[in-house]
DNA sequence: TGTACATCAGTGAACGCGCGTTCACTGATGTAC
DNA sequence: TGTACATCAGTGAACGCGCGTTCACTGATGTAC
């Protein structure tokens, strides 16, 4: 049957959309093309009328997650008080509610150890994600210049994921709430002025 | 054939070492029981004298890598001068010949996030293995009382491994250097007393 | 001292399963005439 | 306006491959008598 103009790309999004929550979720080989494609209502043979390889899908789904949560941290810091932007930004991300949704959160903290194995080339379209959400986020970090702001940003959003990773790991949810306000007063302190 | 007493020790510990490397480098899922053991010049079938499941050799192998770690840290900091024991292990942690030896480097920083997504049961043994690493090193972390001095030791080791996963996702080693330089720099002033 | 048997680390064929990918086919709608 | 054909998102069987695990077997050495 044939669909409307329009159908194609929406279908498109929403697989990259229901792969980008099951990635994080799952990790790039624990989740399979065939179960998506069934919780979408379709079959899997039609997956590759949208893309060549998984591999296309899973740099979709991280590109996708990476601007959701890029996003999300500006609003944070867009209803915070003047002068409290990086701090809201902190708070928001090293928060329980981000540490228990790993599917819809940073797939940096989900997902960062499977883009470094990857081949260098493989690696790219990932790097120039990263690269382009550590520029908007560096306008909230303070700094002599750009060179520092934009490396204490790295530090800070590459730490923090590793935070967050690491907190997953506990069952017990008293010990991640202690262990993301640890770090929260941690990296606040971190990007303080020195 | 029959093999001496210690014969069948000496096997589990060669295949411990090396399963720890390949974890490291290729994920609990891209490195194989066959591959593994061929590099041994054993068949795979032999692998199951010693170990029930895969699973198992995982756990083994994490805790053999995490407590090689600590004992480097320790090293470093033993060989460090006084008062600089903390500095010293930062830098020790936050190296480019660290971030670019996977296998042989810290395993949080290698698999953190496969831990996290097993179920709650099989995260016991790797959560022990934490605790126990950063109660060994939370001596060398400034703080009021044992908690703060814990809740920033998990904050900084869980830190600086997210840094190392990301850093190890750029191709070029002058990013990787710079990345590290930055964090250096960071997670130093980040421990600082305030 | 000699002999028969037990042990058990390691071997390698085989099994079962999941998964990424391919491909011939479907059929509703758009388009050409 | 009507008709024949083209299009193409989606279907579902099939393929090939890798991998974890099982299992009957091997054979050198230890042990019992």
């Amino acid at each position: 049957m044939r669909y409307p103009t329009e159908h194609k790309e929406q279908t498109r999004q929403r697989i990259v959309r229901a792969a980008s929550r099951r990635f994080r979720s799952r990790g790039s080989e624990g989740a399979g093309i065939g179960d998506l494609m069934r919780d979408l209502k379709l079959t899997h043979g039609g997956f590759y009328r949208h893309f060549d390889t998984k591999e296309d899908l899973f740099v979709a789904a991280f590109e996708q997650a990476l601007s959701e949560v890029g996003e999300r941290a500006q609003k944070a810091a867009a209803t915070a008080a003047p002068g409290q932007e990086l701090k809201a930004i902190i708070d928001a991300y090293l928060d329980i509610e981000h540490c228990d949704d790993v599917a819809g959160g940073c797939p940096v903290a989900a997902l960062a150890t499977e883009i470094a194995r990857r081949p260098a080339q493989a690696r790219q379209p990932f790097l120039r994600a990263l690269q382009t959400h550590v520029m908007k986020m560096q306008q909230y970090v303070p700094g002599a210049n750009e060179q520092e702001r934009r490396r204490k940003t790295a530090a800070l959003l590459s730490g923090m994921a590793g935070t967050l990773a690491v907190a997953r790991a506990f069952p017990d949810v008293e010990d991640r709430r202690r262990m993301l306000e640890g770090a929260r007063q941690f990296y606040l302190h971190a990007v303080s002025a020195s």
